[in-house]
RNA sequence: GGCGCCUUCGUCAAGUGGUUAAGACACCGCCCUCUCACGGCGGGUUCAAGGGUUCGAAUCCCUUAGGCGUCACCA
């Protein structure tokens, strides 16, 4: 049986979408589920669209969302160069190739000479597709393509059908954009009299914008890019698995959360959507946060280090405690932890809290009688402050909630905080801790 | 506009002639609880419309509507 061998043919843009990603995989997962090869081919035919180091971007970003071409630009491979640029010789004595045969013609213009596909006028080009069946497209409908550009580049039409023949790629993965094309592309393999591969063209990813319109994912729906969404602080383990659910569905089972390694196990063809799906970043923030869950402390901590720098290492690891089952993403952090920094305002509304009984008078004796208790508690440790403020609670016949919530508020001066009062307690230190509650007993008193 | 593709809860989706139409996210409620989370339990909403075929249709056929794509010396 043939190798499977499937491609990612990227232009050189100097921006990964997300669309693009998940073809990249879905070729990735292909390949691999079959034990065959997945190739890196840079298609920069586009002079006018060039971007400088963009080949470096496109390789760092797969490599990033763990995406292994075995063969590319820097990976090597018996069919290099992996980049359509260096190429250009054999666009052209295929393209040659054609005229002789009377498929192709030249064509003069004032930027020079071009090179064109003749296209049947008559009949109609039928070509198989895995996820749609056949279809077909009359011949009439075809234009005669440019393969070879005036300034000698091959367009894509041309260098794709050519080197997808010469890479043996067997299997072409790529966006329904590409449907209409196609017959283009399989004439000229008709015309070569070269072996057709196999069609797979992928629904594309969709995004709903503000006012629920739901267009094609762009800009306008906010982070659309992987480096967008690694910058906000999602792990790139969540982005992969998230988008590959995103036109994609196991066979026989219902598990959502998948290793790169489980994926290739479960990936198949037949799994695979032809219906558009719509980026939800809610469900993206609900992987992700599956994702942080299952860290350790010490290993959020330190995908969360630059967030948490203020913070000693015992500190920092027992945050992390805190904020991994409340994070969505990284960039999430910085609003829940100001406050240990520097608190908000002083709110004497925030004092008054109705089911665990507490009124600001209610709150500054409590305060009072806590401050004391607390000023002689000598070990600053979670154990420590967990007996005194329990002794203290079980002594003064209060619920626990009337003696926390006042304290908690004193220290936060918030309604919402990571943790509760012993945690704020650890984390602020014995020396703040006291200025905050002091400070918010004194201006209860005023 | 021509041609092509698509259409199951708000979203991702299972489903391939007979199911109470899975599951997940989101949402709502309850429990847990010093707040928020986590965790547990429960809930509502879905086969685009209309015709067929069939004893029986989300599943097959036709029509309509809507969405998307494509008609470049861009990919």
């Amino acid at each position: 049986m043939k190798r499977i061998r499937t491609r990612f043919a990227p232009s050189p843009t100097g921006y990964m979408h997300i669309g693009n990603l998940r073809t990249a995989l879905y070729a990735y997962l292909f390949a691999k589920s079959q034990g065959g090869d997945f190739i890196l081919r840079i298609e920069d035919t586009d002079r006018a669209r060039y971007v400088a180091d963009a080949v470096d971007f496109i390789e760092r970003t797969l490599a990033a969302a763990k995406i292994i071409p075995d063969e590319g630009p820097h990976h090597g491979g018996a069919f290099a160069p992996y980049v359509q640029s260096e190429r250009m010789d054999i666009y052209k004595h295929y393209a040659e190739e054609l005229v002789a045969k009377g498929h192709a013609y030249y064509e003069e213009t004032e930027q020079g000479v071009a090179i064109r596909q003749k296209m049947p006028t008559v009949g109609e080009t039928t070509f198989y597709d895995v996820l749609h069946g056949n279809i077909t497209i009359a011949n009439s409908e075809l234009e005669d393509q440019v393969l070879l550009k005036s300034d000698g580049m091959p367009t894509y039409n041309f260098a794709n059908v050519v080197d997808d023949h010469l890479m043996e790629v067997s299997h072409i993965i790529r966006g329904t954009e590409f449907i209409t094309s196609t017959p283009k592309h399989v004439l000229l393999y008709e015309f070569f009299g070269w072996e057709l591969p196999t069609f797979i063209h992928l629904a594309p990813v969709m995004g709903k914008a503000a006012d629920g319109t739901i267009s094609k994912l762009s800009k306008r729906h906010g982070a659309t890019s992987f480096n967008d969404l690694i910058e906000a602080g999602y792990l790139p383990e969540a982005i992969t698995n998230y988008v590959a659910l995103l036109g994609w569905s196991p066979k026989n089972s219902c598990q959502e959360i998948f290793s790169m390694d489980e994926l290739i196990k479960a990936f198949s063809l037949d799994g695979l959507s032809k219906s558009p799906a719509v980026f939800d970043y809610a469900k993206l923030d609900w992987m992700s946060g599956e994702y942080f869950k299952a860290m350790t402390d010490t290993a959020f901590a330190e995908v969360a280090d630059k967030y948490l720098a203020a913070f000693d290492e015992p500190r920092k690891v027992f945050l992390a405690s805190l904020l991994k089952t409340r994070v969505a993403k990284l960039s999430d952090i910085p609003p829940m932890i100001d406050f240990l920094k520097t608190p908000p305002p002083f709110d004497i509304d925030l004092f008054t809290n109705k089911r665990n009984k507490v009124t600001p008078q209610k709150s500054a004796e409590i305060l009072h009688a806590a401050i004391k208790i607390l000023s002689e508690v000598a070990e600053w440790t979670l154990e420590a402050l967990n007996d005194k403020i329990a002794a203290f609670v079980a002594e003064s016949g209060l619920k626990v909630g009337s003696v926390m919530w006042p304290l908690r508020i004193a220290l936060s001066m918030q309604k919402v905080t990571p943790g509760g009062t012993t945690e704020i307690l650890y984390l602020l230190g014995k020396e703040t801790s006291l200025e905050r509650l002091n400070a918010a007993l004194e201006k209860l008193s005023a």
